[in-house]
DNA sequence: AAAAAAC
């Protein structure tokens, strides 16, 4: 029997906010981690994407605070409580708002804290006295060096996205947040995609914890219909626009796994007349926030995305997920088409696949234990191709048509176009540097070396190699091209 | 083969 949130018995704020929210029956993933984390557990939580994880974690959490207020301090003070972590800005954005949202009749006070934007707002926010506290980790270990905010009354740490959070690119800092934090405390991690490594290593972060999978971990919502497509990189456009139309997709995600490849391919499509726009990490945060915000709105189209939009962004009703490329790694195949079918509503899932995409293809077939048949893809007839090549005199014409493009005063106007991303694409080769002749040293701060030590115990030889061994080989390979 | 996260 799947219950209501009503048979909780919320306290009264959060039952009121629950129900202006609209929500009536739990998702599998709320009914079964909420009684555990109001019980206190510690809890690794896996449940397909766009099941309600936010609310799984925050409702119970929400509610104990209320219950335990000030219980290990003097009222005057505020200190921080929950800490909730994201591997992305715009994912602390959207849960901090969640979070905001459950507590407005509460006494609690949330607020969230990430990079790309001044930190004076956000230290103000933290001296007013912050229960709930949402970040990314770079910018959290900024104000905990500023001494902006103290986390050493921490009773609750969420990680979502956990699997993320714990790989190598992540850990480091991480580990240097958690030493900050008291031992004794309740740890959530929460992901739709846990492989047994992270699993292992999880599982040192938690004393205890209660193991909830509502489906076997890395499973895609069945909501979803997915497609993979045998498309050269040179037709994958022409392929875009034609399932864009056949099927009459309104608004889609499209998937690239570079920065540089997502800036070109939106600005092809934008001049290719569709309403598009980019989302990628050498945006300022500013133009991020608008480009997400844009197509939620629904004032574009087309979001062209890197990875950055894999996980957790919570946008109703978007029809289509597209990878324009295949990913890199089969878990971010599961999040990425997570961005659709969400709340039980049904999705389409299109990917492109060149040849040497094979490999990867495997990959995910495996990890989501379906088997996935590449479908040529086929094109209507009598569709010029339309490719651009430079001609003389500096414009641009069509080669199969022999057409002239138009003058770019002429074109749609472009997006603003912004020195610094065009500095970053055509890097300099690196000269050689004194610094690199001597033997690396770790920048880690003194008092997280024994957490960080600890990490490289108890994780796998391929998780200790982070930070300390990346250096090194950036300098092998500086041996080499000078050799 | 990349991206993300701090200045």
């Amino acid at each position: 029997m799947t219950s209501s949130f009503s048979n909780l018995s919320l306290a009264e704020p959060l039952a009121r906010a629950v129900a202006e929210m609209g929500y009536e029956t739990m998702t599998p993933i709320q009914e079964q981690a909420i009684p555990v984390v109001l019980q206190g557990r510690d809890v690794m939580g896996a449940a397909q994407t766009g099941t309600g994880k936010t609310a799984a974690f925050a409702l119970p959490l929400l509610q104990r605070m209320m219950k335990h207020e000030n219980a290990s301090t003097s009222p005057a003070r505020h200190p921080v409580r929950a800490l909730v972590l994201l591997p992305t800005r715009e994912l602390a954005v959207q849960v901090a708002e969640q979070v905001k949202f459950y507590a407005k009749y509460t006494n609690l006070n949330s607020a969230v804290v990430f990079g790309g934007m001044d930190m004076k707002p956000q230290t103000a926010e933290l001296k007013k006295g912050v229960e709930v506290l949402v970040a990314t980790p770079g910018r959290l270990l900024d104000h905990i060096e500023a001494k902006n905010a103290v986390l050493n009354q921490v009773e609750y740490v969420v990680l979502d996205e956990a699997d993320r959070m714990l790989d190598i690119g992540f850990l480091p800092d991480l580990q240097r947040i958690l030493s900050y934090l008291p031992k004794q405390r309740i740890t959530l991690l929460f992901s739709a995609t846990f492989s047994p490594e992270i699993k292992r290593l999880a599982s040192s972060f938690l004393q205890d914890p209660v193991t909830i999978e509502v489906a076997r971990s890395n499973a895609t919502a069945s909501t979803v219909e997915q497609h993979f497509y045998s498309v050269g990189a040179d037709d994958k456009r022409r392929a875009l626009h034609q399932i864009l139309k056949a099927r009459g997709i309104k608004q889609a995600f499209v998937f690239v796994n570079s920065k540089l490849g997502c800036a070109r391919l939106a600005r092809s499509l934008e001049r290719e007349g569709l309403k598009t726009t980019a989302l990628h990490g050498d945006k300022s945060q500013d133009e991020r926030l608008k480009a997400l915000d844009a197509f939620k709105k629904g004032e574009v189209d087309l979001l062209v995305c890197t990875d950055v939009a894999a996980r957790g962004l919570d946008i109703k009703d978007v029809p289509a997920v597209f990878n324009f490329d295949v990913p890199f790694n089969a878990e971010d195949y599961v999040h990425r088409i997570g961005r659709t079918g969400r709340a039980g509503a049904s999705g389409l899932a299109v990917s492109f696949a060149a040849s040497s995409d094979q490999r990867l293809v495997t990959d995910i077939e495996k990890l989501i234990k379906t088997k996935i048949e590449i479908e040529p893809m086929e094109f209507e007839e009598d569709q010029p191709r339309k490719e651009q090549g430079r001609i003389n005199d500096g414009r641009r014409m069509y080669r199969e048509t022999g057409e002239q493009a138009p003058r770019e005063a002429d074109a749609a106007p472009r997006e603003r176009r912004e020195p610094r991303e065009r500095r970053e694409y055509a890097p300099r080769p690196a000269a050689r540097d004194p610094f690199f002749d001597k033997p690396y040293e770790s920048t880690l701060a003194p008092e997280a070396q024994p957490a960080w030590e600890e990490a490289a115990k108890s994780t796998s030889s391929r998780s200790s190699v982070s930070a300390n061994i990346k250096p090194k080989k950036k300098v092998a390979a500086l041996f080499k091209t000078a050799a």
